[in-house]
DNA sequence: TCATCCCCATACGCTACCGTATGGACAACC
DNA sequence: GGTTGTCCATACGGTAGCGTATGGGGATGA
């Protein structure tokens, strides 16, 4: 009972949840069904309907995990060692970084196929709490760089709104997308754009953040 | 042969392609079946059949079917009286707002549905395409607002990726934007800052618009 | 050694959808 | 008034997935 290990023991609750977790990521919510998820795994429903009652109850037991992981995730990467800017640009650039660099799945390919599945109410409930918390964390960083809160909260729509966007291009159309070098440009650029703080464009030096896109001038 | 008028005499193909884009509008790409649309239309498999071949024949005539009013649309939204920041301000401004006040599913209903599948090649081809000319227009707008090519490029990126973003927050979270008068503040800051011209913060004074972000225009 | 319980395999029925086959209703035309 | 062609209804077989039922293997404890 809770073993979690991952021998080719029996399986346990959590072993099902985790291959949900990666169908979810790579083919969207209708790849989390049993009987493929059951193939996947090497064995047969008899373990699934053993361990879950439902598919709906597979489906809490991944969005749970996955918002858990999230939330940790949010959590470590706001590195309090580092001032407001530097922690909101830090965020900003992970966040489009980990989209996924044009190729191969990223990280936000669950974030996509559950936006696209808004319309079951469990997965609608989990990304509001989810997006709630992000944009909260967001705006508590415009706050801190001295935006009054409104304000604040607009900006935060708008940098999580470029990000959604960005995600969805990178996964949609990532032809469409510059490459390489000039890709990290354009994050570099855009995060600028969302940065702009009301008065000191950059407090400390020690960040040798914003590269070098004073010109963006690669012109590739 | 040919019969557009939908009165209740016998379906044409462009029946079933509308109502499949209806549907594929509000259920996602899996809502274009043609059991369902068939009781949808009030008739049987046995019509569907004869007018297509297959389900996939019924979807690109859909995909066709939007691409082209799409384009229509999109030539349409430019009005060419005026000049080159008050288009991109009128454009940016009735994409944000088509997207869905809040509560019904909005214009941007069907990209959603195709951005959410764009694992089928027909989905993603249609969809490289239109994004291709949309991206297009919005960097020849930035072009014409005094940006050098690569830049305009990075510009359109950006309010395209915010665009995208956006639908996706009305029509996953709706409760977490604002709404109402609120909305549209926002909406029109969004649009402030997507297109903070290079020099020039203000052509025209016509513009009652940008409602106070006056500063921190970027030097450079 | 036998009973018990955990974990899984197999078989079954059910639903939803695809695509095919076939037969008609109905109008047009000769 | 029969023929032809258009358009649709119905019936059929096939696949994929859900959920249930039932039985069995294997460890564990008495």
């Amino acid at each position: 009972m809770g073993m979690t290990n991952g021998k080719r023991e029996s399986l346990s609750r959590s072993d099902w949840a985790e291959a949900a977790l990666d169908a979810l990521a790579s083919g969207g919510l209708a790849a989390v069904a049993v009987e493929p998820l059951a193939k996947a795994l090497g064995t047969t429903k008899g373990s699934f309907y053993w361990h879950f009652t439902d598919r709906n109850a597979l489906l809490a037991a991944t969005l749970e995990l996955w918002e858990r992981r999230d939330t940790e995730r949010i959590i470590a990467g706001l590195d309090d060692t580092q001032d407001a800017p530097a922690r909101l640009r830090g965020l900003l650039k992970l966040a489009f970084a980990s989209v996924g660099d044009g190729s191969a799945a990223g990280a936000g390919a669950v974030e996509l196929a559950l936006q696209a599945s808004a319309s079951q109410r469990l997965v609608a409930e989990t990304l509001n709490r989810v997006t709630k918390r992000r944009l909260e964390a967001i705006t508590s960083l415009y706050v801190e760089l001295g935006l009054p809160a409104p304000r604040a909260r607009d900006r935060a729509l708008l940098a999580y709104t470029a990000y959604l966007g960005h995600a969805q291009l990178a996964h949609a159309t990532p032809e469409l997308l510059p490459r390489g070098r000039t890709l990290t440009a354009h994050v570099e650029q855009m995060v600028d754009i969302l940065v702009v703080p009301g008065s000191s464009p950059d407090t400390d030096g020690s960040r040798a953040a914003s590269t070098g896109h004073a010109r963006q001038s690669d012109a590739r």
